[in-house]
DNA sequence: TAGTGGTCTAGACCACCAG
DNA sequence: TGGTGGTCTAGACCACTAA
């Protein structure tokens, strides 16, 4: 590799270029272990710094990961399906666990998660989304779920603080019936949702409740429930990391009508 | 700001976490120019290169764009509403253009298309989605959709080629009454279909056909469309940048089982 | 303890474009 | 043409952990 001073792609794109091709190509296989920066120096011709630029291309576009101080490994993605219906009508056949806990189980491997609650001023996304007044409160049940004790996804869930606050919602601790049924027998019987999903990179809250490493960006769902008078009652937010999910549809023959499309 | 040498967050960090907060709290509003690099030195007292790893942590997290030569701005996002159903059953009531082009001119803005038909051996995440063979070609109707000029994303679509071979699919321009209707046409009607949404950063290649800025994730949403014989006979692979969607499903109430959750 | 990546400094030259 | 950010070098010290 040369360095041709002027009119050029730049020598650190022109390594990343190198090395992205030999990871997608396959040559370097997930977890393998890349060069050193030091053997990059060499290899190239070039300052460290300029090594350093070329690895914080490939670790930002989340192809190879930082492992201090043992060198940087090839990226290994494994996807665990998520399915936003479920967020929404689970727990059908066993409503002794809620479905993020007994759909894990299945897959024979062990999943926990923490529950926290707390009456609180929400934030603009949330407060739009129920509706509520300037100032106004919500009950929020946050969760963090883990698989094999490794932080997996972000589960709030908020309500208007009125409707549920001397209920079993406010109470830290999984919900055997569902949060639903409850908000159900209050006299809140959820008709209707929708699902919105945003996609970005993770504040530093989220890096450091999931444990992200740079360049996973996440998905962000809102469910919004709403009863049969159009009322939210309502919102949960998942921030799912980008490396560790799928998220899936699956659409049901009266919901397609053919017509169209490329 | 300290330097305190040992045994602390980085000065990098610190300075990130301090333009942040400016961002999120709107004292920097959206399009605000940050201060320049020379200044930010001389208010922390550091290195250019310790600034610059400062604002390299911002640009990735997406808040800020650099614009040169003129500086560093606040990030504005403003969202365009994906509906995945649409990319499914469109266009019942202007078959004359589809469903893309319809819903921008709804909303007063220009929106335009390019489409490039090609015959390939198609990528591994395609040919299993098609149940391909080793080696099984596709035919693909590349897109890139754009609104007022501006790149907005990708919409790529893959059918075996045994099926359209010889058929209007392979022509590269607008199919009025969709591709769909010259599927079922040909006696491969679609009746069921899958969503998959994956969220990553993206490649190279999608940053130069999407002018995608750094700290900008991508949405790739598979569509795979069967048949009642559950032969898959489309797959659409639709590249969505973060900062330019929103992905809304509407759930019907035959949909909604109250269950469950938080 | 040797070797890794993480942080920080100091200085240089460049391309670009608004003034 | 001056000032911006983009690139690159050279060198320093550090924390961490596997050997």
């Amino acid at each position: 590799m040369t360095h041709p001073r002027r009119s050029s792609r730049p020598i650190y794109h022109q390594i990343a270029d190198d090395l992205r091709v030999q990871i997608t190509s396959g040559d370097l296989a997930p977890d393998a272990q890349l060069p050193t920066e030091g053997e990059l120096c060499d290899r190239y011709v070039v300052n460290r710094g300029t090594v350093r630029q070329a690895l914080g291309l490939l670790l930002n576009e989340g192809l190879i990961v930082s492992v201090r101080p043992r060198g940087y490994f090839v990226r290994d993605r494994k996807h665990m399906t998520y399915r936003p219906q479920d967020e929404y009508c689970p727990r059908p056949e066993n409503p002794s666990a809620d479905q993020f806990l007994t759909s894990v189980a299945q897959e024979g491997r062990s999943a926990s998660q923490a529950i926290e609650v707390a009456i609180i001023i929400p934030p603009r996304e949330i407060a739009e989304r129920l509706q509520l007044p300037e100032g106004g409160r919500a009950v929020v049940r946050r969760r963090v779920r883990a698989i094999d004790g490794e932080p997996f996804n972000i589960n709030d869930s908020y309500f208007p603080s009125d409707l549920v606050e001397r209920s079993e919602i406010t109470n830290p601790a999984d919900i055997a019936r569902g949060a639903n049924k409850v908000l159900a027998e209050l006299g809140h019987e959820q008709i209707r949702a929708t699902d919105e999903i945003y996609v970005r990179m993770p504040r530093p809250i989220e890096v450091t409740r999931l444990q992200l490493g740079p360049g996973t960006p996440v998905a962000v769902h809102y469910l919004t429930g709403y009863t049969a008078q159009d009322r939210p009652v309502r919102v949960v937010e998942n921030v799912l990391p980008g490396d560790r999910h799928v998220i899936v549809y699956e659409r049901r023959k009266s919901d397609a009508q053919p017509g169209t499309e490329a």
